[in-house]
DNA sequence: AACCGATGACTTTTT
DNA sequence: GTCATCGGTT
């Protein structure tokens, strides 16, 4: 066994080595619960090591194992920094790893985000770079507020400067390590602003960081950012670290960016203990930042890296498992592995193809019920995937239709609604009254007749004076402010009930000091007199909010520990996100969620859905290669979050920024091997010129499905229990009749119909035809059905069977 | 300054 | 369909 050249803490490290080789052979039945490549990964400990964690693998029975591993061998758990991409993975981790080697140690390792750990350290070391230690992290929504404000301020157009576009500019220099200032000596940067039409970046940028360093703030890509500036400029707290960190795992490392590589590197520069771990095969947040050259090109960074692959599958059946690879196979940049299953080979995965996105809605929530009572599964053996959260509200108003219950993530997390940011902002104020955007925020809220004007006045002061808005208020008149004496009262008024909060921070807890502010800032009022069912159910997130802080303290005095303040709090509310805040309601529920926020999930049956040319892949990334590859890793990501069954839907139509829109279905369906996929025998793939009548007349007949089920509700839930175009695998499901109805020129059905006929249609149920007549050139059935009362139906697109006659 | 209603623009993913 | 902004009114 090789020991690279150690630091400061080699002799313990020495150790740890010979215990290893005495004690290995019996000692860990850690290691019996192993695989063998698995087994071998956990077991090198002395170097470099990347794992290759194909989907479903068990990528964090390594980790875990391997942490365990490293304690066990008497490592102590100070020494290890695991890093994971989410709060929730970390917890997860830690509680598993809790169960293999106990309570304690585990929580004394280093485990968490990149955010979470860096900004812990960064608090410490604030000093260093200029900060307090008690800065404010800035969320995207800050951060976005902060670059509107600047783009106002320098008189800039907002529609050629949009908000959102030009902070992701932003955020894109910071996690390439790219300054304010380096970045307006890139040319090519500059270049290609100026053929963009945004010449002014480079200045927003500029003032945007001055501004977050004037309000003692952050945002998530500073704490990245600064770490390294830290590391770069202060080579004995690189050292600290080094040495405290001998061992360095880092899971999900495909989805790193260059800033969080950098410091990897820098903290295992010495040692080369570091074990990364990931899948570049389900690489996907590349729009963040994430660069996949970063695990792909892990052996340059440390040469004498040992590489190895988890290939196994224990998740999915073979026919999922092997779908998904002749689907990734299209990539070209990845590195090689076979991912293999010894699973059943299970059923082969359904394609459907619907006529339009409520359609899509119907199939999807009509097969989850039939499945379930098919297979005994629960409502919560079943996910839906889609591309993008906008789609999400298509099933929620089907499965609402069909009873079944479901769990919708995404969307608003607590911490991002605003009654909750606004009483944090009283917090932040306290705890920070630099933070500018927190000042904005509560200045006039509740309302204390303070309005844009004043502000204006106050900001104008402050950026005059190099000072923050808090200061300009506290002495008004030092810098000149120009507002009538009513205001500068409100003004002081307000200024007084800040310092009370100040005040009492130094004494007070968390709980208790929020109570206050929620009593004396007026908001318990005006929260307490709203009885609209919004204000109900904002004065509920504000209890929860409390509850929750409530719950923060007690805990932490339970475990003596001292810090239950606000900074505390704070720091600690900060970086969490909607994931880490859901109440682990194990609920029988479906759920729905995108592709990105499934990963690293599993479930029994999974529905992709929306898989279309434009939406999946989106046709914001289709113009490059790499982002194409990266959908199709997004879809390859999909697909392996199932265990059993992964039925994958399609509309030719969808309403899609408020207009309906014809679809094509997604490229990425051709590139499965056909083996793998059950679809109708009548509904293959469409061609270009079907495609165009189908999409004309698709629009049109969409939209009076819309009408009619706006008027028809009710009607429908209740025959779709009975409705036969649902029965059994064998017979025809509901997609089978409509391919037949809209890719031919005119089914038979259709043709053959007269007067008198008994029809079953999917939405209406049973119906008599009482007379046929033309429209145009279609033929038009007007219907008398049992339920839904008469309807005309074009036959061209109506749904439909003839079951007999009267 | 607050409220209201109308209008217009935009929607990929999120630590 | 949503959000955000604008302009008018009170």
């Amino acid at each position: 066994m090789i020991i690279k050249p150690l630091s400061v803490e080699s002799g313990f490290f020495c150790t740890f080595v010979y215990m290893h080789k005495t004690e290995i052979n019996n000692e860990f039945s850690l290691l019996d619960q192993l695989n063998r490549a698995q087994r071998a990964a956990v077991e090198f400990c002395d170097g470099p090591s990347l794992v290759i964690a194909g989907a479903g693998s068990g990528k964090t029975r390594v980790l875990t194992h391997k942490i365990a591993y490293l304690l066990e061998l008497g490592l102590p758990p100070y020494y290890i920094l695991a890093l994971t991409f989410t709060n929730k993975a970390a917890r997860e981790m830690k509680s598993r790893i809790a169960e293999l080697v106990g309570e304690k140690k585990a929580r004394s390792l280093w485990m968490g985000t990149f955010h979470s750990i860096f900004a812990r350290i960064l608090r410490k070391e604030a000093d260093s770079i200029g900060f307090q230690s008690n800065f404010t992290i800035f969320d995207s929504s800050d951060s976005h507020n902060l670059v509107k404000l600047i783009i106002k301020d320098m008189n800039l157009d907002d529609k050629q400067y949009r908000p959102g576009h030009v902070h992701g500019q932003i955020s894109r220099a910071k996690n390439s390590l790219i300054t304010p200032t380096m970045y307006a000596a890139n040319t090519e940067i500059i270049q290609y602003d100026n053929r963009a039409r945004q010449p002014q970046i480079f200045e927003i940028y500029k003032r945007y960081q001055n501004r977050l360093r004037a309000a003692n703030s952050m945002d998530f890509d500073d704490l990245l950012m600064y770490t390294n500036i830290l590391f770069r400029d202060h080579k004995e707290i690189l050292d600290k670290y080094r040495n405290q960190f001998q061992y360095i795992l880092v899971d999900e490392y495909q989805d790193t960016n260059f800033a969080q590589h950098l410091i990897v590197k820098q903290l295992a520069d010495e040692h080369h203990r570091v074990c990364v771990v990931g899948d570049d095969a389900q690489s996907i947040y590349s729009f963040r930042g994430a660069n996949i050259d970063n695990i792909l090109n892990f052996k340059s960074t440390f040469p004498e890296t040992k590489v190895f692959k988890l290939e196994q599958n224990y998740r999915s059946t073979q026919n999922i498992v092997n779908a998904a690879n002749s689907l990734i196979k299209k990539n070209t940049e990845q590195i090689a592995k076979d991912v293999f299953s010894e699973n059943e080979v299970g059923e082969k995965m359904e394609v459907i193809s619907t006529f339009s996105d409520f359609e899509e809605g119907l199939v999807v929530a009509n097969k989850i019920a039939r499945m379930r009572l098919e297979n005994h599964s629960a409502y919560s053996d079943f996910a839906i995937l889609y591309r993008t959260n906008a789609q999400s509200r298509i099933f929620e108003d089907s499965l609402r239709k069909k009873n079944i219950p479901y769990r919708i993530y995404g969307g608003k997390s607590f911490y991002q609604r605003k009654e909750i940011k606004d009483v944090i902002a009283y917090f932040r104020l306290i705890v920070n009254p630099s933070d500018e955007e927190a000042f904005r925020r509560i200045i006039n809220y509740p309302a204390r007749g303070i309005g844009d004007v004043t502000v204006g006045k106050v900001s104008s002061a402050a950026t005059l004076h190099q000072k923050s808005l808090w200061e300009i208020i506290s002495t008004p008149i030092d810098y000149n402010l120009n507002v009538n004496s009513g205001t500068q009262k409100r003004l002081k008024a307000f200024y007084d009930l800040i310092c009370e909060f100040i005040d009492k921070n130094e004494s007070l807890n968390a709980f208790e000091l929020a109570q206050e502010v929620l009593k004396k800032s007026g908001i318990a009022h005006e929260a307490y007199q709203d009885l609209t069912p919004e204000g109900m159910s904002r004065s509920q997130n504000i209890q929860e909010l409390l509850n929750a802080i409530n719950e923060f303290v007690s805990t932490r005095q339970e475990q003596g520990e001292e810090e239950i303040g606000l900074v505390d709090f704070l720091s600690e509310v900060s970086l969490l996100t909607d994931q880490d805040t859901d109440k682990e309601e194990e609920a029988e529920k479906v759920t729905l969620m995108t592709v990105h926020s499934a990963k690293g999930l599993e479930f029994n049956n999974v529905f992709v859905v929306g898989m279309e040319e434009d939406l999946f892949p989106s046709s914001m990334t289709k113009s490059e290669i790499r982002g194409l590859e990266e959908e199709r890793r997004l879809f390859y990501v999909a697909i392996t979050r199932a265990r059993k069954t992964c039925t994958i839907t399609y509309a030719r139509s969808r309403f899609k920024n408020g207009q309906t829109t014809s679809a094509v279905e997604s490229r990425f369906l051709r590139e499965i091997d056909p083996a793998y996929i059950y679809m109708e025998s009548n509904s293959s793939f469409s061609t270009a010129t079907t495609d165009k009548a189908v999409d004309f007349w698709g629009t049109m007949r969409e939209q009076r499905l819309q009408r009619e089920s706006r008027t028809d509700k009710n009607i429908y839930s209740e025959r779709s229990d009975r409705s036969s175009f649902k029965a059994g695998p064998s017979t025809g499901r509901l997609v089978s009749v409509h391919n037949s109805s809209s890719s031919m020129p005119l089914s038979k059905e259709a043709k053959e119909l007269e007067e008198g006929d008994i029809i079953e249609h999917e939405r209406f149920g049973q119906g008599e035809v009482t007379s046929i007549e033309m429209s145009g050139n279609d033929r038009r059935a007007i219907v008398e059905f049992e339920s839904a009362g008469r309807k005309q139906l074009l036959l061209k697109f109506a749904k439909f069977k003839i079951i007999g006659k009267k």
